[in-house]
DNA sequence: TTATTATATTGCAATATTACGATATAGTTT
DNA sequence: AAACTATATCGTAATATTGCAATATAATAA
């Protein structure tokens, strides 16, 4: 074991999972972030921005990624890394969608 | 290594980051979802539900518990778990603000 | 071509997560 | 009290994540 069982789930949850877990980690969270300031968003900008090695941060750029949440285009010998709108707007209708749902709901329990 | 440098990041990104990464788990998805669609929020229905046993239920929850996102009160023998509006609130402002600042940026690279 | 710069990949050690059987705990019913 | 029900904890195997030094790749500059 250890591998989560994602055929039992929806893809929609599986979907959320996925880039929540993505974000779960607080220097993806800066880098979102960073790209989010930034009109420049060059890698080598972020390795000087965060507490982290080079190697390190490639690797939490790569998971961001495959996840879907940036995107990166080369751009001379430097690479440009973006959010992804898409993604993060799916991120932002769920949650919306829960806190709209508890407001409804206002304590039925507990 | 293996766990992460946290004290090198600010306090906001580490709860955003602690919070996403307890939805990183398609059954923690599962479990808020199922938390806000029914009224009646016992553990035991949890089980039923989803495809997992009851020990993992367990320890899933007990991570949802740990950050914040649910609360579980003793209800006889059962214990009725409830999402914590307030950390859930937390999220959707956060990727309300990301989407928010995205619409702004606007495609100023890439 | 040889350096230089920017980023990615590899390899590996330390640690964390996931899943569940077995068992413990605690309240409820008989 | 004894049996039952609901949930938690323990122990452990399988797997994943985190971090980085070393190294590779690829574009640019000299």
């Amino acid at each position: 074991m250890g591998a989560s069982k994602t055929d039992h789930f929806t893809d929609k949850q599986n979907a959320i999972a996925v880039m929540a877990k993505a974000l779960g980690h607080p220097a993806r969270v800066a880098i979102i972030e960073y790209l989010l300031k930034v009109d420049t968003c060059i890698c080598g900008d972020i390795v000087n921005e965060l507490p982290l090695a080079q190697p390190t941060i490639s690797q939490h750029l790569k998971e961001l990624k495959n996840v879907g949440l940036i995107k990166g285009s080369i751009e001379g010998n430097a690479i440009c890394y973006c959010v992804e709108e898409k993604a993060l707007t799916v991120l932002q209708k769920f949650f919306t969608h829960v806190t709209t749902k508890m407001e409804k709901k206002k304590n039925n329990c507990c």
